[in-house]
DNA sequence: CGTTACATTGATTCGGGTCAAATGGAGTGG
DNA sequence: CCACTCCATTTGACCCGAATCAATGTAACG
């Protein structure tokens, strides 16, 4: 949701780090800097939105919780995420920790103001906005029709991307969450995602680094498993009367 | 590339300098009405986003297509609805109309300008957006972690609810899209919404009014059965350790 | 070491997908 | 008005991917 995966997402980084000192990031510059211990949660859904946050280290885990302790993840924020923008009065999930994390706060009537003073934080707050928007929707795509495996792959593309991004060289993708995390993101159990990620190393995509690390052996191979991509399969022509398949099985 | 049917929009330039303190509904007002007949394409996934759509009449899909022929729609906005916000350069989704539709556009930088100009527009584009976060996270409840029933529950309730609040006193709610777009809406086959459906009109949920048309028999039990509310089954006091189950059977 | 929490692996079940056929309207033409 | 076509929808039989149930394995920590 927040390194989303889109497009997008970079063009804004680069409108951030063009104007680093003058944007909203600046805002929280001064903010004095607050820590959580893993698992120690920062709001709840439904609380009075006051705060914007601003991470300035670790990661968080966004979550709503339906009947019968079922939980959703819809997302998992990072360094350099803003936490708290979307909302209409009260949070629209929980947050809580998942290492240890160090956050800066922000007022929303603050931003509000800084808004309405600064020409420049609008467009950023809604880009932000927008951001998150397009994430989201590519984790409805995810979850209304991807199989266990075109999930796993998704996410962990998604990481492994983001980590080629920034800087980093190695192609290791660190899962700071627990496999519950996970599951609960991508709406699987984990005995499937353990299961899943089991499949991976067995065919040569993944393998273990260290305890939560993941090397990427096989980029390609990995992205195609995603099922992003219109992999152009035989006969993409006539798809006018054809019958279209929604959880293409795996191998 | 194109969208349905091009309109030059440049009135919005008078139309702002007429209404600088108006609100962002008021923008559209002065625009010309488009028509779109049922099936007709507004924009696709991907165009240059160049306007931004307010909805006079009419439904519509929002979706993005995958791999193999799936689809997954993420929204049914409706009359009142804005389209087309969410983006950052390019549509995040495909916009076809459903039913015959009618629409005002504005160029994005004329809604970029009012936002600048006004007060009062930034402050609504940001809400209506912060309302599109909250459904698209419902939506990822729903495609993560609910069963077909609570799926068609909750997205019937929905309707209903929408209904009741817009003066309708009748508990009828009409469904102008086709099964395999609620299908691709809560991430289901056709087949599975045509019995789930069957399944209620057999518990006496519902029962059919009309051609595409259901009145809710009971919206308590529908509700219930929609999952959402935390229905404070049997101890719901030592989850700590407890297993959560995550697809509850229907009965 | 034992304890505790987390992760993996295996056996089995089941909800929903797939395949296939029947039913039902809406529209067309005679 | 009826026969006929074209699709959307419903219904049935069967299957499969992922959930569930159940151990087992493993790493962190007192």
């Amino acid at each position: 949701m927040f390194s989303g995966s889109s497009q997008q997402t970079q063009k804004s980084a680069t409108i951030l780090s063009m104007h680093p000192r003058s944007g909203l990031k600046a805002l929280f510059a001064g903010q004095p800097v607050e820590h959580l211990r893993p698992g120690q949660p920062l709001f709840f859904e439904g609380d009075d939105a006051r705060h914007v946050f601003d991470i300035a280290e670790g990661t968080l885990r966004l979550f709503k919780i339906i009947g019968n302790g079922r939980r959703v993840i819809t997302a998992f924020p990072q360094v350099g995420d803003l936490l708290g923008l979307s909302l209409r009065g009260a949070y629209l999930y929980g947050a809580e920790a998942i290492t240890t994390v160090a956050v800066r706060r922000l007022a929303r009537a603050a931003l509000g103001q800084a808004m309405i003073n600064s020409d420049d934080i609008a467009p950023q707050v809604f880009g932000q906005l927008c951001d998150e928007m397009a994430a989201a929707q590519d984790q409805m795509v995810l979850l209304g029709r991807k199989s266990a495996e075109e999930r796993l792959s998704t996410f962990l593309l998604k990481y492994y991307r983001r980590n080629m991004m920034s800087g980093q060289c190695a192609p290791i993708i660190e899962l700071c969450m627990s496999r519950q995390d996970i599951a609960d993101y991508l709406g699987l159990t984990i005995e499937t995602v353990s299961r899943t990620v089991t499949k991976l190393l067995g065919k040569g995509v993944l393998s273990q680094a260290a305890s939560h690390m993941l090397k990427v052996e096989k980029p390609r191979v990995l992205a195609q498993l995603a099922g992003d991509g219109d992999e152009y399969e035989n006969s993409w022509q006539e798809m006018s009367t054809q019958r279209a398949r929604r959880h293409p099985g795996a191998t």
